[in-house]
DNA sequence: GCAAGGTC
């Protein structure tokens, strides 16, 4: 059998589909991996790497004394599986396999990633025969080239890329993790190092240096307006910015009529067709359509693997000469691009343009097969238009400008007019997307005079540089070579979830610049593209056989020992100044009690903001539970409180802006302040001047001190104190209503948990005890559905029961008793028999009569009389000895209050019968018997 | 828990 292995799935079912020509592919899905199979081949796809390279185990614990980050940087690598199926698969097939041939793509990684589907198959299969396919595209041409001319795997290509895995692994996670250690930082804020996204990060919060940097200066724009054949158009004085003051001035002074025509340019400019798109170039003309760049990659990624565009990954920007060029625009006709085509077609430029850059990977993106907006649905149309005016683009003829340079004299000072005026549109007819902006000016000859309508001087400032959007920073990454076509949107990404960089254009966070600070001041190499470089020149030189992957390895193993010399002899001071710049971050304002920092403190699955003069100042603002989000500062400000506004950001959710926390934290109080019965608008008022916003907050405070706060007598504070104590109580059992509720009506659409507690209070159902005394029918009106409305009464009806039991002093052990019997309502003990309830529970007779008259005396109701374990045991005998009464009428009778011969004879059989369910006939017999 | 590189 001759197994094929490609680098993914859809490759691997294209090249089958390819080699088998006329024949008949056979799929089979083997878990969740596809093969492909005809005559005797099998083709199967990878998952680009389907091994990782890690530590070997023992460099697990980052605090370990002896393996010290340090020690990351001499520890062995192993290569682990990171996609099992896969592997095993590989090495099922590679059992009965008498050739392989390697068909990942043709770039270093490629190479690599088939050494490791190499090395799988060596490991099950010593002996069999393994070669190497190389080609640029998935084309028929291409394909059956590479298939029937075979070469070897290029074991020093790979090793490129293992060079490659080792020196990025040891550098980013020794520095990673020495760095989150100094700065005492785990977890979720762990700070990340790496060859790739510190450099990026580095240009981020250089250029914000650049920005807070700049001073503007002064400059001033001469222009004036003058008129031809009714048609007013400007010219700018020749001296572009005047950065002199009173030159500007002596210039705008000296323009004086006439205005003389002193040299008429005409010319002609070629407006060249653009190149076939790269990754990078997608990205930047995506982003024009308001695209992020990770947006872009994604809905490109669903338009390959739908087989409308080709493979979006790419470094390519010359179509290859085996690619179809005309059968790529037949496909494309009748559609709605068929005019452009069409037009196209006829004028066809002799050759496609090409970029600069040429690579063997993949061909340029290009259509590849014809959709429609309705099957594509907006947006991926959207994309997919780009891509196919874009390959129309680079096949229609160069766009042609006439220009127009008007050179003017007034009285000395000379200005300038350049118009320009689109004489063939060429490829813009079919690439709309770069607006052709024309200047037509007025035909004038030289020596010809014009008045002048208006001298204007415009005083104006030089601007600081932009901040990098992200299509930006994605070019310049790649002009320095950091990353590649299918990592670079991703190291964004990256930087954002790290919590280094935000917004868009991207802005450093503190975390980001300090990281970068302490990076820069003591392991600068990582934070330079340089060092990208020159692994680059390393692994070129591996690819020649000019040096070994172990050697280059070495040299990096010892420049990293070099700088951990560096770094670990300043490992506290880089700490401290990552946590005190970082501080910052945390920090919401100043504490309107004491004037000490307010910052966002988290512990567990609370948080709140708290004064940093705890426990002298108390001052606090509560935040919802973490569950909603970790609550993180914003560079907005409330003007009301000067303090920084809180967002809460969850993984997978949209981010949840608070606001101001004490604008939130005062309003969300509000209500809870009105339950207090003395509270008045004026008392409100006066807390809040003395920033006390909660219930809580008073109840807590000594009464001398709320006393002097409010400037009111000791007593009216303690008052209030009180009046506070008992709101907290009616919250407390309110929020253990909600809790309920949450927990057992389902949520719905359009009634929300929140939506029906609004409306129980409204009912005036604000606790369980209320709850349980409900009506089916009004839990219904609140929006809760019957089944769960009855299951809320039920367990309403027996936690407050159960509460009752507990407030009237049924201790703890009895209690449970009780509830296992199910007894939970205090009711029941007062109106159930003290023998019924002594028998079903176990306890002793005259304890339960104890309990009996605890819970009477609560409800304000009579105790019955007490009877002893003994008269029951007396009464039991008695009545036993009646034939036909067995033990489980005894206790039936119990229920109706029967215990023994005196009781029976006094029931009422009618009662009895009915409480007991004994026919009464029978009641009359035992009756009768006793007589 | 760490990188960067494939792919989804």
């Amino acid at each position: 059998m001759h197994l094929i292995i490609a680098e993914k799935n859809i490759s691997a079912k294209r090249i089958a589909q390819i080699l088998a020509g006329d024949e008949k592919v056979k799929t089979t899905k083997d878990g969740s991996v596809f093969t492909y199979s005809f005559d005797n081949r099998t083709v199967v796809g990878l998952k680009g790497h389907v091994v990782e390279v890690d530590f070997e185990p023992g460099y697990a614990n980052w605090r370990s004394t002896t393996h010290t980050p340090r020690t990351l940087i001499d520890a062995g690598t192993v290569k682990k599986p990171t996609e099992k199926k896969i592997v095993n698969l590989i090495q099922k097939l590679a059992k009965k396999a008498d050739l392989v041939t390697i068909a990942t793509d043709y770039d270093t990684e490629g190479e690599l990633i088939g050494k490791e589907a190499y090395e799988l198959v060596r490991a099950v299969n010593p002996d069999v025969r393994v070669n190497r396919a190389r080609f640029s595209a998935i084309t028929p041409a291409e394909i059956r080239a590479a298939f029937e001319n075979p070469v070897e795997l290029d074991f020093d290509l790979a090793a490129a890329g293992e060079a490659r895995q080792t020196v990025d692994l040891m550098w980013g996670a020794a520095l990673t993790r020495f760095l989150s250690l100094a700065a005492r930082r785990g977890g979720r804020d762990i700070l990340s190092v790496g060859r790739v996204q510190s450099p990026t990060l580095a240009m981020i919060v250089d250029r914000e240096r650049e920005i807070e940097n700049f001073v503007p200066q002064t400059y001033w724009v001469l222009s004036l307006t003058t008129e031809k054949d009714r048609t007013t158009f400007e010219a700018r004085h020749t001296t572009g910015r005047f950065t002199d003051r009173d030159a500007a001035f002596t210039a705008k002074e000296r323009t004086k009529e006439p205005l003389v025509v002193t040299e008429v340019k005409e010319g002609q400019k070629v407006d060249r067709a653009p190149t076939p798109f790269d990754t990078t170039t997608f990205i930047v003309a995506a982003a024009r359509l308001g695209f992020s760049a990770a947006n872009a990659m994604r809905i490109a990624e669903g338009l390959y693997m739908n087989g409308y565009i080709s493979y979006p990954r790419t470094d390519n920007t010359v179509y290859p000469g085996s690619l179809n060029l005309n059968g790529i625009l037949e496909t494309l006709k009748g559609g709605v691009f068929d005019k452009d085509v069409a037009w196209v077609q006829q004028n066809r430029r002799s050759k496609p343009t090409r970029g600069k850059k040429e690579s063997t990977d993949h061909p340029p993106i290009h259509p590849t097969a014809a959709a429609t907006r309705e099957v594509l649905g907006e947006e991926q149309w959207k994309v997919y238009e780009l891509v196919v005016r874009r390959f129309l683009a680079t096949l229609s003829p160069d766009a042609k400008w006439a220009t127009t340079r008007y050179t003017f004299d007034a009285s000395g000072e000379t200005y300038r007019a350049a118009g320009g005026r689109l004489i063939e549109a060429g490829w813009r007819r079919v690439y709309p997307y770069s607006e052709a902006k024309e200047t037509i000016l007025p035909a004038i000859g030289q020596g010809e005079k014009l008045p002048i309508r208006e001298v204007k001087l415009e005083e104006k400032e030089t601007q600081p540089p932009a901040r990098y959007s992200q299509s930006r920073l994605i070019q310049v990454m790649e002009e320095l070579g950091l990353g590649t076509k299918s990592t670079r949107h991703e190291v964004i990404g990256k930087l954002i979830s790290r919590r280094y960089v935000e917004g868009n254009p991207l802005r450093p966070t503190l975390v980001g610049r300090a990281v970068i600070d302490a990076l820069d001041n003591h392991a600068a190499t990582i934070t330079e593209p340089e060092m990208t470089r020159t692994l680059e020149e390393h692994m070129q030189l591996i690819k020649q056989s000019r040096r070994s992957r172990d050697d280059v390895i070495h040299e990096s193993r010892q420049m990293l020992h070099q700088v951990f010399d560096n770094l670990e002899a300043h490992e506290s001071e880089i700490g401290n100044e990552i946590m005190e710049q970082t501080a910052e971050e945390r920090t919401v304002g100043s504490c309107p009690v004491c004037g000490r920092d307010l910052r966002i403190r988290h512990s567990g699955a609370s948080q709140f903001i708290g004064c940093n003069g705890y426990p002298e100042c108390r001052f606090n603002i509560s935040l919802p539970g973490t569950a909603w989000g970790r609550a993180i500062r914003t560079d907005e400000t409330c003007e009301k409180h000067n303090l920084a506004h809180i967002r809460l950001i969850k993984k997978g959710a949209r981010p949840w802006d608070l606001g101001c926390p004490l604008c939130n934290h005062i309003s969300s109080n509000i209500e809870a302040l009105y339950l207090m019965p003395s509270m008045t608008d004026d008392l409100l008022q006066r807390l809040h001047e003395q920033h006390i916003y909660t219930v809580s907050d008073i109840a807590g405070m000594p009464p001398e001190e709320l006393a002097e706060a409010l400037g009111i007598g000791i007593e009216e504070a303690r008052g209030l104190a009180g009046e506070a104590e008992d709101a907290l109580e009616v919250l407390r059992r309110r929020s253990e209503l909600r809790k309920l509720v949450r927990k057992i009506v389902p949520p719905r659409k359009g009634r929300s948990h929140a939506k029906i507690f609004k409306s129980l209070l409204d009912e005036g159902i604000g606790d369980l005890h209320a709850l349980s005394q409900a009506e089916v029918a009004t839990l219904k009106k609140a929006g809760i559905p019957e089944t769960a409305a009855n299951e809320l009464l039920d367990e309403a009806r027996r936690l407050s029961g159960e509460r009752a039991l507990r407030e009237a002093g049924v201790p703890a052990v009895s209690l449970k008793k009780y509830l296992e019997a199910g007894i939970s309502r205090p009711e029941d003990l007062c109106y159930l028999p003290i023998p019924y309830l002594a028998g079903k529970t176990g306890i002793n007779p005259e304890t339960v009569h104890k309990h009996v008259d605890l819970v009477c005396r609560h409800l304000g109701r009579p105790t019955p009389p007490k009877i002893t374990r003994q008269a029951i045991e007396r009464g039991r005998k008695e009545l036993l000895e009646i034939p036909g009464l067995g033990e489980a009428t005894l206790q039936r009778l119990h229920l109706a209050g029967v215990y023994n011969a005196e009781t029976l004879l006094e029931a009422d059989p009618e009662m009895v019968s009915s409480i007991t369910g004994i026919p009464k006939a029978r009641i009359h017999d035992y009756i009768g018997h006793l007589k």
